[in-house]
DNA sequence: TGAAATGTTGGGGCG
DNA sequence: ACGCCCCAACATTTC
């Protein structure tokens, strides 16, 4: 019986897996595969934090299979193309991926393949919806979020598959997971990252979440209470689906938190459509009049920035938490977004590639749709003159300072009065820098910038 | 999923 | 009792 060969991508998991699930029902061998692509054209190669997350991922779908996950590395359709002959596979399957050089690389695989009569059938993992299915009146890709949301929240979301109950595994030479050097060495920056990677994991962490869903509308703004799901980095890497986290939600109960909740779901399928309609959204802004913009370039600025150490503690907060963890509360995340592109005036595509690389949840479509929020010049974005003040940011929503304070440890005895702006303090800190911008000049220099465009 | 500037209103202190 | 002013509190406009 010829085997059929599943390659996984970012659906590392045996649950809702339809790839795999067709490979399992077939009542033929499997082949499982994984390929560390970093060479095809156009496409992002994975940030550190990715690889940190990659490895114990991998790690932990190769146990669930056994021991039995093929890895290889090198031009992902080159070795699917060679593991099909070698393995003697007429069948392949996997799930699909949507951004551009992905279904680019995979259309012409399976047209290629198709050619050489190997059955290539694909699947839908990663969505609740095809990012082609929901149109607006007019036929086109919708634009704006509220209508988006509106079409997508009156569809029927599909039931997720159980996993296979056997597995029928066929062998195949792999590389040793270790060797591809996925993890930090030194210095070992992940070493402070809190997060369990892998399926099980994943599903802990929605049942953890589970509890908290009525909460979520107000405490999901609060960086210091635990009151997001932290499922990013999971969905990212398909250890759960969007419709096992849909059923669950939905059975759960009722309550204004689940609808919140499903609605940043919703956000999800909307920025990966935005990036499927438009291929260029991670390097050209879609308002096209920010291609003028005169961003500033201020290399110690940014580093500044990076390094958490701007003086501005709910900024600098929210880099630290980045850097020694692997992830940042997303209220925090649009604060230090608009400090770097508003106030010092820094293009958000240098933000984005830093998320990209510290970010274990680092995604293509969410970054760059996201930035290009903050932006200004993305699809259903916020405005431009819309400028956070972090420091009434941080009185809003980490009031006691006790955000700041876990990640800022030189601000622990600033009175909370002062802690999200110790340089009006009686004693300022010491230690701690003076913020690198005006908060009221950096304003008025953005809006300036942004006037100067509109002529 | 803003913030600041500007405008309006109404209660209270006070001559 | 009355007008005047001050200034919160709230609303609206502007960036």
């Amino acid at each position: 019986m010829k085997p059929v060969l599943v390659w996984f991508r970012q659906d590392l998991r045996l649950s809702d897996n339809p790839a795999l699930d067709f490979a399992v029902k077939s009542g033929r061998p499997v082949i499982c595969l994984f390929v560390l692509d970093d060479q095809s054209p156009g496409a992002w190669k994975w940030g550190g934090a990715s690889r940190w997350w990659l490895h114990h991922s991998l790690a932990a779908l190769d146990k669930a299979l056994d021991g039995r996950l093929v890895l290889r590395r090198g031009d992902a359709a080159k070795i699917v193309r060679a593991l099909v002959k070698e393995g003697g596979a007429d069948t392949l399957v996997w799930n699909r991926c949507y951004e551009p050089f992905a279904v680019a690389r995979d259309k012409s695989l399976k047209s290629d393949l198709s050619a050489d009569g190997v059955t290539v059938q694909t699947f839908n993992a990663a969505l609740l919806h095809e990012p082609w299915e929901l149109k607006t009146g007019g036929g086109t890709p919708f634009r704006v979020f509220t209508p988006f949301w509106k079409a997508m929240r009156a569809m029927d979301v599909a039931k997720p598959l159980a996993a296979p109950r056997k597995l029928d595994l066929q062998k195949a030479k792999s590389e040793a997971l270790k060797d591809w050097k996925l993890l930090p060495a030194k210095p070992d920056w992940a070493k402070g990252f809190d997060w369990t990677p892998g399926e099980k994991a994943a599903h802990a962490a929605l049942y953890d979440f589970l509890d908290d869903v009525k909460e979520y509308g107000r405490a999901r703004d609060l960086p210091d209470r635990d009151g997001t799901s932290r499922l990013s980095p999971h969905l990212h890497w398909g250890e759960i689906s969007p419709r096992q986290i849909w059923q669950a939600v939905t059975t759960h109960g009722h309550s204004g938190g689940s609808e919140t909740f499903l609605k940043e779901l919703g956000w999800r399928e909307f920025c990966t459509q935005l990036l499927f309609h438009n291929p260029t959204l991670p390097e050209l802004p879609l308002d096209k009049r920010f291609e003028k913009f005169q961003w500033r370039k201020s290399a110690k600025d940014f580093e500044a920035w990076t390094k958490g150490k701007t003086g501005i503690p709910i900024v600098d907060a929210g880099m630290r938490q980045l850097w020694q963890t692997g992830w940042m509360h997303n209220r925090v995340r649009m604060i230090v977004a608009s400090l770097l592109i508003k106030h010092l005036g820094i293009h958000w595509r240098e933000g984005q590639a830093w998320f990209w690389d510290t970010l274990v949840d680092a995604d293509l479509a969410n970054n760059s749709a996201n930035w290009q929020w903050v932006a200004g010049c993305g699809a259903d974005a916020a405005p431009f003159f819309r400028i956070f003040n972090p420091v009434l940011q941080g009185e809003k929503f980490d009031p006691r300072g006790d955000y700041v304070r876990r990640f800022v440890p030189e601000l622990k005895a600033v009175p909370d009065k002062f802690i999200h702006k110790p340089w009006t303090a009686p004693q300022p800190p010491a230690g701690y820098p003076a913020p690198i911008v005006d908060l009221a000049q950096g304003r008025e220099r953005a809006l300036a910038a942004f006037q100067a465009l509109k002529r």
